[in-house]
RNA sequence: GGGGUCGUAGCUCAAUUGGUUAGAGCACCGGACUGUCGAUCCGGAGGUUGCGGGUUCGAGACCCGUCGACCUCGCCA
């Protein structure tokens, strides 16, 4: 078990004793080297006494190697009072396990080091959290001795695997031509996008840095500057709320920029690496192909209700309105009168199930806020639920749309389009969970395409950009100038894989004057383009290559890789959910000389 | 900031649903055992049931408050 997700050997295997603390790593010893005068090094994983017999399991990064020890050693005594994960170094003899004392669990089970010599290099004390095993522990625990939990089975493996998985990136985008390059840590806080993290200045009296967002404008600029294909292993810092899958602060993504392209040559760069790297560790699963499928924006709202659809799930989200609408079903027809919409989601088979499925899948979404799921179960072409009360005709016409077989169900949303299709996706993932429809062991990858330019922001009461403000817009010039703000499409697109958001990118707007009056429709004038993105903005006026890129989140596909549902399990030293460091006491209390090199003041009673 | 779940030994969990002295496994300490690999067997120590208040003859359990963890909404161009 142990050693077989862990990279082979470093060390020699000369068996002489040169080396102060191990001639062989805990994986490395095989039959071969039966007889041979070995010394290893390594953390006492458990500990069989037997009275006048002690086995020793000894490990390291590299795995375990069993080490036995006598009666008659003068190594008994210290390894009879041995606590585990204390660091040991000893000296013994290689021998051939019998045939019936062999471990075929372990790749060094056909051997053991009888010992000769055992030294306690560190003691251990009582632990807080056990190495050996896989149960679960609390995640406070955990992250507050969060190198005893790193050295156990899983997290040290996925970190490997993170290692492994940065390295193939690496190799990938070099192989394809793209150049890495660091960009700035302390930069320049930028007005739109996440809360910035920021960092006061000592030089400058009240002014501040910010950690990036992302190295958006490095990596334009870099186009400006000619250097054609760009990537970093970036570090991204954003001060917002974490979940599962976003950690708190900071967080890495593949971040790339390619001059002279359009939208379909930025996927064709992209997608053997990602296709590539996920085949290399699927470890059997299935990767989607390049090409991804492409999936308009709109159209992800409309059949999966979503724009991170998972479409290992089969179920595809019918809108139905017509069939509802003028009709005998007065709840449904009269919301579709005042602008609602009715969404239909598939339960194949489902019609002979207990009523309770039907009944409990409505509950669910009145407890998640909305008006309820109707539904129609049918049991031999016979349609139950609100199926009397649309009529028969209206009911073979849905049966039609949607091609239901005689014993399917099928779940209704109706509401206002936004809500409905929100409902609608949510319900697409349960009813899949429920009847166990998501295809297991694949990778399913799709680009969401179309996004719109802006969006209308109810509470401002006005136009806002939905996404990233720097994407060229579809029509370029003409379409700001000509078409309604909230009909733009934007040349920007998202990678999704298993209803993961991976990434979002776009063809950027390279071109000054559209990006004056991209930002002039969102409410911003000139003056202000000129001051937040001033670097950018000056430099599109002496020569910018068109140019477009994107920025897949390392941690989430190893999150995938690793089939890990919370990305904590894949960073080495995470945050808790309110951004602190358990284990190193960040964020912390500073000196007052700290604060008054920097003049700040602490205002109000902070929390002791 | 809102909502949800949870909080019992160093760790994982239990406590017949309000009833005697809060139990078990792992870890720790002591003892037995020469072939185990989650060793086994015997014994020991270990608890302000997160904290504060309330209801009750009686609270780990019920109520109120509070603290903390996680999940989630808002937020994340």
């Amino acid at each position: 078990m142990v050693g077989e997700t862990r990279s082979s050997s470093p060390i020699g295997s000369e068996g002489n004793l040169m080396h102060a603390y191990r001639t062989h790593n805990c994986s490395q010893l095989r039959s071969e080297d039966v007889g041979h005068i070995v010394r290893l090094a390594g953390w006492v994983y458990r500990k069989r006494d037997h009275g006048n017999l002690l086995f020793v399991d000894l490990r390291d990064h590299y795995g375990v190697t069993q080490v036995v020890v006598d009666r008659d050693s003068e190594a008994f005594a210290v390894t009879e009072g041995l606590k585990l994960e204390s660091v040991i170094r000893i000296e013994g003899r290689v021998t051939s396990r019998g045939a019936e004392a062999v471990n075929p669990h372990l790749p060094t089970g056909e051997i053991e080091v009888r010992a000769v010599a055992v030294e306690l290099l560190s003691e251990a004390a009582e632990l807080p959290l056990p190495v050996f095993g896989n149960t679960d522990y609390p995640e406070d625990v955990r992250l507050k001795y969060r190198f005893l939990d790193l050295r156990r089975e899983k997290l040290h493996a996925n970190m490997v695997l993170r290692s492994q998985v940065i390295a193939s990136l690496r190799r990938r985008m070099i192989d394809a031509g793209f150049t890495e390059f660091q960009t700035p840590i302390l930069t320049a806080s930028s007005p739109e996008g996440a809360r910035d993290f920021l960092v006061p200045s000592r030089l400058h009296h009240g002014k501040f840095y910010a950690l990036p967002q992302a190295p958006q404008m490095f990596k334009q600029l870099l186009m400006v500057a000619g250097f054609d294909r760009y990537f970093q292993i970036a570090p991204c810092f954003r001060d917002e709320d974490a979940r599962a899958d976003r950690s708190p602060g900071e967080f890495y993504q593949l971040d790339f920029e390619m001059s002279f392209v359009t939208q379909e040559d930025v996927f064709a760069a992209i997608e053997p690496v990602l296709y590539g790297v996920f085949d290399e560790f699927s470890k059997g699963r299935t990767v989607t192909p390049p090409p991804f499928p492409r999936i308009a924006y709109k159209d992800a709202m409309l059949r999966y209700g979503s724009d991170k659809p998972d479409l290992r799930n089969p179920l595809e989200i019918v809108d139905v309105t017509e069939v509802f609408q003028g009709g005998p079903f007065a709840v449904f027809a009269k919301a579709i009168e005042s602008g609602s919409v009715v969404r239909a989601i598939p339960a194949p088979k489902a019609g002979t199930m207990a009523r309770s499925f039907f009944d409990s899948t409505n509950q669910w979404a009145r407890d998640e806020g909305f008006a309820g799921l109707a539904y129609i179960n049918f049991k031999g072409g016979e349609g139950g639920g609100i199926a009397k009360n649309l009529g028969p005709e209206r009911v073979a016409q849905l049966v039609g749309k949607m091609k239901l077989g005689p014993n399917d169900g099928v779940f209704f949303a109706c509401d206002k389009p936004a809500n409905a299709a929100k409902l609608a996706g949510m319900a697409r993932t349960r009813v899949a969970q429920e009847l166990d429809l998501i295809e297991k062991n694949s990778f399913r990858f799709c680009w969401i395409v179309d996004f719109p330019m802006y969006e209308w922001d109810e509470l401002e009461q006005r136009v806002v950009f939905s996404h990233n403000p720097f994407s060229m817009p579809q029509g370029e010039m003409d379409a700001l100038l000509h078409k309604d703000p909230l009909e733009i499409l934007a040349y920007q697109y998202d990678i999704v894989c298993n209803g993961i958001e991976l990434s979002s990118g776009a063809i950027r707007n390279h071109k000054p004057e559209i990006m004056y009056k991209a930002f002039e429709i969102a409410g911003y004038d000139q003056s202000v383009v000129d001051e937040k993105f001033r670097g950018m903005i000056n430099a599109f006026k002496f020569g910018a290559p068109p140019h477009g890129g994107s920025a897949p989140g390392v941690d989430r596909i190893v999150m995938l890789l690793a089939d890990e549902p919370n990305i904590r399990e894949v960073i080495l030293f995470p945050m808790n959910q309110k951004a602190e460091d358990l284990m190193m006491g960040a964020p912390s209390n500073v000196t007052e000389k700290q604060l008054r090199e920097l003049r700040i003041a602490i205002v109000g009673q902070p929390k002791p």
